[in-house]
DNA sequence: TTGCTTTATGATCTGCAGACCATTAAATCG
DNA sequence: CGATTTAATGGTCTGCAGATCATAAAGCAA
């Protein structure tokens, strides 16, 4: 599982993929995740005000993680920035 | 340039980096992504309420890009899922 | 130290996310 | 098909993000 998300859609994708392979309802994620069933509608949907934190909060449940990477060099070596 | 993140903090971090590496302020962030410089100082420090399409427009204009991955694996063949 | 640039803070106001309830629509299955 | 599980919609209310302006606090030169 390792999907590209430039708009709030791809995160919405991304999550409804975790979760189906997971083979969870959304109201089962709500629970583990404390996020309402009607939001994780929304977010899988492509809601673009969607609060990072809520993101997050999906991610842990799910057990995603999240990666900032540049674009252009879409370079997989983790962690070695210290700037 | 490749972050991981799974709070708010770790996303201002990388935020942060990334422009401090394209020597640019956070006024100059402002201007071509159209966020505000007091915005970004929020992000930057973890404001954990922050829009999904706020932290878009950011990683547009610093040509960064979002990746979600599967925290077990660390995968990083990227775009092979279907489901 | 002075002065400029950059970043952080503070206040007000508007808009929308998310909690919470109920209900409808859709998908799934016997 | 009808019954049931799952997903989407709709409404109200509260809280907070972000726009916008102004200003304070850091940083960083000269």
């Amino acid at each position: 599982m390792n999907q590209l998300a430039r708009t709030p859609n791809d995160v919405g994708n991304a999550l409804r993929l975790a979760r189906k392979k997971q083979k969870l309802s959304q109201q089962a994620l709500a629970t583990r995740s404390g996020v309402w069933q009607e939001t994780i509608s929304k977010i899988e949907n492509g809601s673009p005000g969607t609060r990072l934190e809520t993101i997050f909060d999906l991610c842990a449940a799910l057990n995603l993680e999240m990666a900032i990477t540049d674009r252009s060099t879409g370079s997989t070596d983790f962690l070695e920035d210290t700037l």
